[in-house]
DNA sequence: CAGTGGTCTAGACCACAGG
DNA sequence: CTGTGGTCTAGACCACTGG
């Protein structure tokens, strides 16, 4: 049998990295199409695809049609954070988590919010703050506006015992929308929720969500000095 | 024919996405098998495998061997971030870049960066530090540190007219590594390099990279002040 | 127009883990 | 032990797009 065979995706997967690793495949330069990567592999042309597709998702190599494959010359990395129930997110610490509510009132938003999430602005909505907590430290404040057209059982629902975070989760799931990552100053008010000194530098989350184009919250998370979001490349 | 066939994977995927949202398919609930599902939307098990395990890589659906695939109840939201080059990034908002190296040493790291990077902390790093400019104003100051030994052609780069940023991607690319997103409040230098407050709170990227094993290099970027990482979800 | 990746199929074997 | 997802194969058709 010729040099070496590569069975699973993975191991073809695992051969491009090194070639590209090694140079052997140039950043910016053209690779052979799959038919003849897969003869050369010994192995069908879908195990190729397969491996040639998932590192394309990742930016290493860029694929088009009749063009063909080539070795990305300037990769965009691309940092997959995962944004859990800050309850799990503080389990998974291991401390203990705590929940607090401070604020729950039905007013008029301000104009930046109702804009933000494209509603007629004298329509009042649900707003909700609250604290969590983890070994009964604050952990992160969360300020949110809820639309009442698109979640109605909202209005009945306290929010003393349960996170509008976990309970939008529950109500409204699988919805999409953006997020943004920015650095603040905690404003006076927030601070001392925080315990933290006024315009101590945090990490704010802020979150639109939809269902089916129609917003159905828009939330700021403050965490608590320090905090930092990780991940691996 | 029976109802509607669905012939292709993101037609199934649309399928799946309805019953989910629609609660046909509860949170928490399984969902048949991939067999079955094949025969009742008359197509291949792979087109429905590759659906379903779109899903799951998005967190929506959790699998596993034996006990079959259910709706997560409290999916995972994952946000991916794309990190560019700082110049592609800037020109991708119509922006005029511009470099400005600042500090080029080599010299012994603080502790923690040598403790951070796995490093002898005897041993001799090189230090740069610049400043990347949009519109001739602040964009990103970044601070970083690189393994001579890991990249001995470094030593024979100024720096001057090309960022480290770019330098290293074209020199040892397809590293791997960690990420970290914070917010800091700008030390007094670095906040007049920025044209801010000192204190001011700026979003921190820190990133340590890899390569086989030994690290390469260890960056902190700090942005202007009010800059956001966004993305949809 | 023609080369390349994108996808589908029908069938098969296997690894894993639930019961 | 056995059901389920994970993967491979050989072959096929097609969509896109570069030349």
């Amino acid at each position: 049998m010729k040099p070496t065979s590569f069975q699973t995706w993975q191991s073809v997967q695992g051969e491009v990295l090194r070639r590209i690793h090694s140079r052997e495949w140039a950043p910016g330069a053209a690779i052979p199409n799959e038919a003849d990567l897969a003869q050369e592999f010994g192995c069908a042309r879908s195990t190729v695809n397969r491996a040639l597709q998932s590192l394309a998702d990742s930016g290493l190599l860029e694929r088009r049609r009749k063009a063909g494959t080539r070795v990305s010359a300037q990769p965009v990395t691309k940092a997959t954070l995962e944004i859990a129930v800050i309850r799990h997110e503080v389990e998974a610490k291991g401390e203990k988590y705590g929940y607090r509510l401070i604020e729950r009132s039905i007013c008029r938003p301000p104009i930046a919010t109702s804009g933000a999430m494209q509603l007629d602005p004298s329509k009042k909505l649900l707003f909700v703050s609250a604290l969590h907590l983890a070994n009964d430290a604050p952990y992160a404040f969360e300020e949110r506006w809820i639309n009442p057209a698109a979640v109605p059982a909202a209005l009945d629902e306290a929010f003393e015992s349960i996170s509008a975070n976990e309970w939008l989760l529950e109500h409204v799931p699988y919805t999409s929308g953006e997020i943004a990552f920015s650095a603040v100053a905690a404003p006076q008010e927030t601070a001392s929720i925080l315990g933290c000194a006024q315009d101590c530098a945090v990490l704010a989350v802020d979150r639109l969500t939809r269902d089916a184009q129609v917003s159905v919250t828009k939330v700021r998370v403050l965490f608590r000095p320090n905090h930092q979001l990780r991940t691996n490349l």
